[in-house]
DNA sequence: CCTTAGACCTGGAGGC
DNA sequence: TGCCTCCAGGTCTAAG
């Protein structure tokens, strides 16, 4: 379910409510979860440790404990929720984080998708083997349009595979993709050759902008009925193509459509994005 | 180097 | 109700 600010928001969320906290004990119940360790390992390497910071770096959680680095990526579906008390419904938990103030930090993914490393902690991040095909976060100053530029006009892809390429800007997922693609009035299956440095400044401008505006709003929430922590949003309200096949376009009234670009579900307005 | 299909998983929605 | 197919906010891999 999430991308950069949705994972943003569970991040804001859980140091509103965690920081300081002492993991007293962790239960692993799908050791699959657990990439770069075994479970076992995972559990006591968790033991006693201390939520001391939070950070994303693109669809990331990366929390810093008293002497390691905890990532997540939630993938598809993962949540966190917060209990009071152990939950009665343990179906979908496959990880159970127990802290010094009782609370119960459960990890629920339907899909299983999502994975959990635990390293030594350092203090570049970016130095994490996780982040190794990772490349700067869209709030990173250093992504700028002449980055993004430099990095696709030799690409011979669509538009959209670079803007969902994580290598180039980390935290655009496959709703953004669309709303940045409609904001510059871009064709997503435009060839990145044809891309000009004119519509690389709108792109990251784009990218920038409503990914922080979602965030703002508290992310978006479609195809998906439970609130989790912090995982229900208003942005949905602000998409422009996203989701609406079928429907008016916003700007122009022309019927939205639907398309397949790099396997994922592709909504656009052929009147307003022009392809290049 | 690039693109594509498939794998990883489960469940909701829609067709019959 | 049941069965079937398709679809889902992600990413990695193998094969061509």
């Amino acid at each position: 379910m999430p991308e950069g600010p949705e994972v943003q928001v569970v991040l804001n969320t859980l140091e509103a409510n965690i920081q300081g906290r002492v993991i007293q004990d962790v239960q692993v119940f799908y050791d699959k979860v657990i990439e770069n360790v075994s479970a076992k390992e995972f559990c006591s390497l968790c033991k006693n440790e201390q939520f001391r910071k939070f950070y994303r770096i693109g669809k990331y959680l990366g929390f810093e404990l008293s002497t390691k680095d905890l990532i997540v990526h939630l993938r598809m579906e993962g949540k966190f929720y917060l209990y009071k008390r152990k939950p009665i419904d343990m179906k979908h938990i496959h990880v159970m984080f127990i802290l010094d103030d009782g609370t119960y930090m459960c990890y629920h993914d339907t899909r299983k998708f999502g994975r959990m490393n635990i390293f030594d902690r350092i203090k570049d991040k970016h130095k994490l083997p996780v982040f190794k095909n990772v490349g700067y976060d869209f709030m990173d100053e250093r992504a700028t349009w002449k980055y993004f530029y430099d990095s696709i006009h030799h690409s011979k892809r669509q538009l959209k595979q670079a803007l969902l390429d994580q290598s180039i800007i980390a935290g655009v997922g496959n709703i953004y993709a669309d709303e940045i693609c409609f904001a510059s009035r871009l064709d997503p299956r435009s060839r990145c050759t044809r891309i000009s440095k004119k519509d690389c400044e709108k792109l990251v401008f784009y990218t920038k902008k409503i990914l922080n505006d979602s965030i703002a709003l508290g992310g978006t929430t479609i195809r998906s009925y439970t609130s989790s922590l912090g995982v229900t949003g208003l942005f949905q309200h602000d998409l422009g193509v996203h989701d609406k096949k079928g429907e008016p376009c916003p700007i122009c009234g022309n019927t939205i459509k639907k398309f397949v670009v790099g396997q994922r579900g592709t909504y656009i307005c052929q009147n307003c994005q022009k392809r290049k």
